[in-house]
Formats: C-alpha cells, sequence, structure tokens
DNA sequence: TGCAAAGATGATGTATTTGTGATTTAAGTT
DNA sequence: AACTTAAATCACAAATACATCATCTTTGCA
C-alpha cells in the first residue's frame, strides 16, 4: 500500500493552542487540517476524507459532539478522538456514545494524544488487514483472493476453504469449536455437514504441510485448534 | 448470540482498591476476576479466557506490561486497559506499544474506567460482526454465509458477489475505485477483468433491487458508490 | 447532434466446487 | 483386548461459478 502521510482534522477553537498541537502533530509526519469551529470542521472534513478526527468538545458555533453527531450520521469508522476542559465523567460518558473512540481531559501531553492517535490508526489499518495478506506461519493467506501462499507454493482456495482457515486463524492456539464453525459456514450443524467439514479440514492440512510448525489439531469431541 | 456476561480479569495489588473496582464493575452486570498479582492473573487468564483485561501496571511478582507481553505472545485480540499511579508519557507510550489498548492513570472515576471497558468490548463485538450480519438498508447480508435476505427474497451469493458487496458497503457512501477493486478482487485490472466486474455489478443491482433506497451508483471513469 | 468510449445486461460452455458415499484410521471406554 | 464412536482420506457425480461473447444503452465531448 501506498506511504503516503496520514490526515489528520483537528478542531480546536483556542487559537494559540490549536497551532501548537498542530505542528506537534506535523512534526511527527501527520498532515493537519486545522478548523476552529464545528462548521468550518465538517467542511474540511468533506473536503480531505481525513484518516482520524480530533475534535475540541466545547467549540463556539457548532461544538465537537453535534459535530460527531453528524459525521457519524454517514461514517461510523474514521476514528474519533474528543478533547476537553470539561472533567465531569458524564461527558466522557457522552463522547463515547456518540461513537467517539477516545477521550482526552485538557491539559494533556502532546506526546500522549500522538500515542492514542497511533493506537486508534493501528487498530484501522489491522481492520483492514483481514481484506489482505495474513502471515500464518511460512505462508501468507489472502482471504479475500482465497490464496495461500507458501515459497513456491501457491494455492487458490474454495471460499469453504478459505472462510474455514479464516475462523480458524482468528481463534489461533485456541479450540474453534465444532458446532460453531459448522453453524456459521454450513448453517446447520448435522451429521452431513460435520463428514463435509472433514473433508475441507483435510484438505486444508495438506495444503498447510509445507510448514511443519503449523497444524490443524484435532480436539476430540470439540473441534479443531491452529497451531501456529 | 448468547447473552451471557461479560468476564474482566482485574489485576490491582492494592487490596481495598481491587475489591471496590470488582465491587463496581460486578454491579454492572460483568463478571469479574481478581487477581493480587501478574502471575495469579496469568493463572485466571488461561483459566477463564476473559472478554478484556484491565492491568494495574505496578505490582509485585510480575507487573502489568511484562504480563502484558506475555499475554500478547499468542493473544493479540482480547483488549487491554492499563491502570497506573505514574503520569509519566513514557509510560503511556510503553503500554500502547506492548499492545494495550487504553491507559488510565489513577485516580480515575470508576465510571470512566466502565465507559472505556465498554468501548473496547463495543468494539470487539463490531470486528467480530464483519462475520456475521451486516444491515443494507431492507436487507440483510452475511459475507461469511454468502447470503444476502429481504423479507422473502433470500439469494445466495458468488464468492465475487459476496466480496464486490462487502468492499463497496466499507466504502459505502463513497466512490471505490475500479482499479482498486479489480487488483484487489481479480488481481489485476485488464480490460476482460473490468468487463467481468461489470458482469457482477449488474448481478448485484438485479439482487438489490426490492430496496430501492439502495443503488449502486456509477462513477463513470471512477468506479462505483453504494448509496444506502 | 453525432460519435466514441464506457458501462449494462443476458446467455452460455467450461471449469471448479462441494456434498456425499465408501473405506480406513485413531481415540477413548468397558 | 474388544468395542464404540469420532475423525481422516479418497473418489466422484451433481451443482455451481466464472470468464467470455454478443448486443444494447448511456455518457461526455467535439
Amino acid at each position: 500500500m501506498t506511504n503516503k502521510k496520514n490526515t489528520i482534522l483537528l478542531a480546536e477553537d483556542e487559537p494559540a493552542l490549536g497551532q501548537i498541537i498542530k505542528e506537534s502533530l506535523e512534526s511527527k509526519e501527520f498532515e493537519v487540517f486545522l478548523a476552529k469551529n464545528g462548521t468550518q470542521a465538517l467542511e474540511l472534513y468533506e473536503q480531505h476524507s481525513p484518516d482520524i478526527l480530533v475534535l475540541d468538545v466545547m467549540m463556539p458555533i457548532k461544538d465537537g459532539f453535534t459535530l460527531a453527531r453528524e459525521i457519524r450520521d454517514t461514517d461510523d469508522t474514521t476514528p474519533i478522538i474528543f478533547l476537553t476542559a470539561k472533567s465531569q465523567t458524564k461527558d466522557v460518558v457522552n463522547g463515547f456514545e456518540l461513537g467517539g473512540n477516545d477521550y482526552l481531559k485538557k491539559p494533556f501531553s502532546i506526546e500522549e494524544l500522538i500515542v492514542r492517535i497511533n493506537a486508534l490508526l493501528k487498530r484501522k489499518k489491522d481492520e483492514a488487514r483481514i481484506l489482505d495478506d495474513i502471515q500464518i506461519g511460512a505462508y501468507v493467506f489472502n482471504h479475500n483472493k482465497q490464496r495461500l501462499t507458501c515459497n513456491e507454493h501457491d494455492y487458490s482456495l474454495t471460499h469453504r476453504e478459505a472462510s474455514l482457515l479464516l475462523h480458524l486463524y482468528k481463534q489461533r492456539n485456541n479450540v474453534l469449536d465444532r458446532t460453531f464453525i459448522l453453524n456459521k459456514l454450513w448453517g446447520d450443524d448435522d451429521f452431513f455437514n460435520a463428514r463435509s467439514m472433514d473433508v475441507f479440514i483435510s484438505k486444508l492440512r495438506k495444503k498447510l504441510q509445507h510448514d511443519t510448525t503449523i497444524q490443524i489439531v484435532n480436539v476430540r469431541g470439540y473441534g479443531y485448534k491452529l497451531i501456529c
């Protein structure tokens, strides 16, 4: 993926504070759009589709909470961090209920803001990753393309194989319940589907055999565990 | 899904504080396992596989950071909240780098802890949801089962249809780039794949026609936008 | 207004996927 | 050690998915 700067929309009505936060973030290789009220922030949001929003709660014309509510109407993925002078926990609750992802009380350290921004961006990236390459031992598994690659070996997986492997991966090093997976993928955990599932486990094992540290072990009566 | 209590592993060496947090959380319908040091916490973690971890950083025998590092070796999904008396931002940075998901400085309000716990649990649930039912207008879309349902209409989707719809959904109300989707799903954006994609857009439109508020609109030369 | 490029849609033959049966192997139990 | 139940593996017919072709419609622009 391209390695361009992450963009931040910063809404802060106090000019001096806004400027210093902006500069600090820019020095950490973020691209920052600074708005001095909620209305201006909404404009900048629509123009630039920033990666993350840092919103002061108390602003003239339109406050941070109202702005967040408007944005969340159509966009429930872009992370939001609220900044506030109020120390009322009621506001914290309010912020999270509106779909905020973090809440920082003034005064805060810039360092901490940056850490929390990075944590949310990392999460966002991790979530997207499910659609990209997943490392499993020496293999690369792409659920979306239904491919499983290991050195010169390159398998294309069927839908069943790919879904099953994804579930095993999501529970890696833990037992994945037979009935859970049968209900989830086959829709019903009857005898025949269970036989069918056996076959697909078998197929996956064959394709995963080039890295012996990876194993799909059976837990008799319960399910399967992907060890990697 | 079952509606049983969410479980919390709380590691806090100060007995009085530990007890009061435990009771507060229990009053909010959480099931709480209280450990008084990192070693005991690890045992409880392995016994109960809690939904979320709340770890005091400074503890005798084994501190919260060390514990987190051990847990993250095999489990990078269970959310971790650190509690600390230290106000050094260096520690906050440290906490997040170890794979922590939130960091609360003592003294904190119980209310705020609860809000942050709920925010992380909600996120966890949302992430799992990608494997479950997604609402699109009057439809229910299950990417995993490759099904699309609307009242009495019930379609089973092919892998291509399901993946395409998921991508459109993830970018809903925004333009999804043609070449992006071609590279992502077909692996290459040549002429023939583009024709193929047209066909699948067509098939999706047909299956989505029972709710007229949903539309896949073409943006000539760029891509498609799912409006819902 | 007309032309060229982009997009939409239906039909179809080929290739792939999957459920199921038959058979073998392994794991617990008495 | 015999027995019961669960799991593994192979093979194959029926069902399904997909690329591609042919044809038609829309859009943007000269």
